[in-house]
DNA sequence: ATCGGATCGAACCGACCGGTACTATCTGTG
DNA sequence: CACAGATAGTACCGGTCGGTTCGATCCGAT
């Protein structure tokens, strides 16, 4: 069959679902878990479609970890906003969003982490890179408005403790890894905080 | 040629050849960025001898997996036995041995993290279990002796630092990461140990 | 001196890989 | 209604994958 009976043929659209259900194949199955082949039937597409959209499975992936990383930044920087004007109360929201994450299901870690540690190519390693960036520029921002002594610093620790927490979470044990590293995250901001 | 003019026919020593060389090699490339055919040429033995040691070359990768585990856990508690009886100046030196590798021109983070990312099987997962595991029996340890008052938590903590640091300086930027991390460690010590 | 085991090198296997080509069929537009 | 573009489905391509087999050759112990 060509084009579906009754679907609406819209490129854009198409991309946008392509890129959505590649998504989460790619994350549970590793990049190089899953084919080509495996990933257009995962998605319901023939090949020609995705290679027509994305180019080469390499494409696709950029494509998929550019997103994914674009998303999940946006969501943890909604949640700190979220949380209202005091940079604790940011900083415990950003840790309770990942308590949420920790727990879902089909959590396997930060899927930019293991995209890097799988291919270790210029691409992958920049969005990593970019990933990375972004976390750090919310966590020393929350830092700065805190009044830390050394906002650049205590960001790149606070960093440190929001991507060991996933990683502890993914590979160990996620119970209560995400309070854990909470607490943790407060009582460093205490303490680079001159005390007020 | 058949068994190299003038190699020593000794299979343990040969097995312990391959497990050294293959650990780089699967190291630097990545689980499933070297082919068998590869992993040969590059360690110097034929397929046969590969294949009679480990059986295949998920054997292989589990061996090379444990005895990095193995080496890797002894050596850092060495360092921090090495470091005398005081549990702070104990922590510092796991962070200092943290440094060194971090430092190295190979470094590539963890390698258990990494074969848990490439392969999710379970015998990869156990072992990188197992991996932090024994890191959390030191961290907890220290936590111990220090007298924290939940060592237990404080290990976690410890433990996700120790991660979170070896994720930064892999992908983000390794510059001071460890001594920063070291920085946050005896922070949340002193904090967690009831004022002396 | 002999022999069994260890090893190399190379050929070989089926399966799967990423990627291409082509046809049939549907949608959306004028 | 007609046409162009998007898509599914399938067959196909060369290459590489993990793994097996075999003969030649060398080591080490008897």
């Amino acid at each position: 069959m060509p084009v579906a009976k009754g679907s609406t043929i819209d490129p854009a659209r198409t991309r946008a679902a392509i890129l959505g259900a590649a998504t989460e194949l790619l994350y549970e199955h590793g990049l190089d878990g899953i084919g080509v082949a495996g990933l257009c039937s995962g998605i319901g597409i023939s090949k020609e479609t995705l290679y027509r959209h994305f180019g080469t499975k390499d494409g696709l992936v950029e494509a998929v970890l550019r997103e994914r990383s674009d998303r999940v930044a946006r969501r943890l920087a909604s949640c700190a906003q979220a949380a209202g004007d005091d940079p604790r109360a940011q900083l415990a929201a950003v840790f309770d969003a990942l308590r949420q994450w920790y727990d879902d299901p089909v959590f396997r870690g930060c899927a930019l982490l293991n995209a890097a540690a799988q291919h270790h190519t210029d691409p992958v390693r920049a969005i990593t890179a970019r990933h990375l960036d972004r976390y750090l520029e919310l966590l020393t921002g929350i830092a700065e408005r805190a009044g830390a002594a050394d906002p650049r610093l205590l960001g790149r620790q606070l960093l440190m403790l929001v991507e060991g927490a996933t990683v502890v979470a993914a590979h160990h044990d996620s119970t209560d890894a995400a309070d854990q590293a909470r607490q943790a995250a407060l009582t460093l901001l205490s303490a680079a905080t001159p005390h007020t």
